[in-house]
DNA sequence: TCAAATCTTGACCATTTGGACAGGTTTTAT
DNA sequence: ATAAAACCTGTCCAAATGGTCAAGATTTGA
C-alpha cells in the first residue's frame, strides 16, 4: 500500500482511468501493461492519462490503493459470540459472489502476487498478516469450544480463499471446461451452494438452510 | 539461409533455455517477459536463444507444450472400483506436493489463464475438458453407488485444484502472511493432510490413516 | 468579465525491446 | 582429413514504448 505523494485535485477523467489502468493490469500485470492500451481503454490520448498519473508504477499503485481501500470483508466483524456455521457460510457467499461478480480486482492482486507481490509485501505483512492471525484467532476459539472440527485456521482462510477466488482469477479456465460464454446467477448459487457446503462439513459444521 | 524450419534438433542449450523461459513467463507473463532476461536467466546470449526459438510467441508456445507433455496425473487411472477416498486422497497430496516442488508450471498456466488463455483454448477444449469430464464420470459413479455425499463432481474437482494450486501461485502471500522465508517438508505435510482431510470430510468420506 | 487555475492534446524524444544477420566456431559424418 | 551441418554471438536496426512539453481549450473564482 502506501499512495506516493502530492494528491491532485481528482479531475472528471480520473476514475475513468483508475478503472481501465484496473482491467489493464489485471489482465497483463505490471509489466506487460500498455500505458497506450490503459489509454485506449479509457478512451483518452495517453498524454492525457500522464496527466492525472506521473507514470506507470505511481499509476499502478494508486490502482492497488484504490482497490485496497474498496475492501470491506464481511468477516471483519464476527467473533466468538457467532454461530461458525452461519458465519462462515455468509463468509463464503459473499466471498464467491464478489468473485463473479468483480474479478478483476481479484484477477489483479494474483497478477501481483504472481509476480512475488513487490508492492505489496508492505500491505502484507501490515494489514493482510494482522486481519488473517486476528480471524483465525476468532476460529481457533471456535474449534476449543468444540463447535467445530479441531484443525488449522489459517490453512482454512487460504482455502476459502482459493476456492471462492479460483472463479474470479481462472474465469477463462471455468467457462473453458464448463463450455459456456458467461457467468450467470445459476451458476453463483451452484457454486455458492457447493462451496459453502463442502467445507463447512470438512469443518464438522451442519451447513445452514 | 534464415532457418524457419518447423523442427530442429535438441542442442546443447535447449533445455536450458526452456527451464529459464518458463521461469520468466511464469513470473511476468507472454508480455511482461522479456527476451533479454530469459537470456540472461539462462546465461546466454540473447541472439542464442533466438537461434533456438524463432520468436518470443514460439517460445512461449514451446513452453506450454514442454509443460503439458511433462502433465501427468495420478488421477488418470483411477475408476469406479477404486476406493473414492484413497483415490482422492492420494491425488490431493500429489497435486500439493506438484505445487509445492515445482510451482513455475503452475504459476505460467495461471499467467496464461489470468491473460483470458488466448494460446490454450485449444488444449482446454480438447484435452483437459474432455478430461473433467471424464474424471467427473468416475466420481459420479461414486456418488450414485453412496460411496460419497451427493454434489457437483465437476466443481470437487475445481475446489481440489484451486486449493492445491493456491501453494504454488499464491506463494509469496502464502510465505508473507505465515512469515516465512521458505517452504519447508514440514509445511507440505500440514497443508496435505488439512486438505484431504478437509475435502474428503467435505465429500462424506472417511479420511486415511 | 477576465485572469488564474485546471485540463486536454498533438507532436516529439530517449530508451527499451524484439529480432535480423553475417561471420565465426565447434561438432558430425564420411 | 575435410566438408557439411549445427551452433554461437557481436553488432545492428526498426518498431514499440514510457514519458515530456508547449501550446491551446475550458473551467473557476473574485
Amino acid at each position: 500500500m502506501s499512495t506516493n505523494d502530492v494528491q491532485k485535485p481528482r479531475g472528471k477523467h480520473f476514475t475513468t482511468i483508475l478503472l481501465a489502468a484496473q482491467e489493464e493490469f489485471a489482465t497483463h500485470g505490471l509489466k506487460g501493461a500498455r500505458m497506450q492500451a490503459i489509454a485506449d481503454r479509457a478512451g483518452l490520448p495517453k498524454a492525457n492519462v500522464h496527466y492525472y498519473f506521473q507514470n506507470k508504477v505511481s499509476l499502478y499503485l494508486a490502482v492497488l490503493d484504490n482497490i485496497i481501500a474498496t475492501w470491506d470483508d464481511y468477516f471483519n466483524d464476527v467473533n466468538v459470540d457467532d454461530d461458525p456455521a452461519i458465519a462462515l457460510d455468509t463468509f463464503i457467499r459473499e466471498k464467491v459472489r464478489l468473485s463473479f461478480e468483480n474479478p478483476t480486482a481479484s484477477r489483479l492482486f494474483a497478477n501481483e502476487i504472481l509476480d512475488g507481490a513487490p508492492y505489496l509485501s508492505d500491505y502484507m505483512s501490515e494489514v493482510l498478516r494482522p486481519w488473517v492471525n486476528n480471524r483465525a484467532k476468532v476460529i481457533r476459539q471456535w474449534m476449543d469450544a468444540g463447535k467445530m472440527t479441531d484443525t488449522d485456521p489459517v490453512l482454512l482462510i487460504f482455502m476459502i480463499w482459493a476456492t471462492t477466488q479460483h472463479y474470479a482469477d481462472f474465469q477463462a479456465q471455468v467457462l473453458g471446461i464448463l463450455n459456456r460464454e458467461e457467468y450467470d446467477e445459476d451458476l453463483i448459487k451452484q457454486v455458492s451452494d457447493f462451496t459453502s457446503q463442502t467445507i463447512l462439513r470438512g469443518c464438522g459444521l451442519e451447513p445452514p438452510d
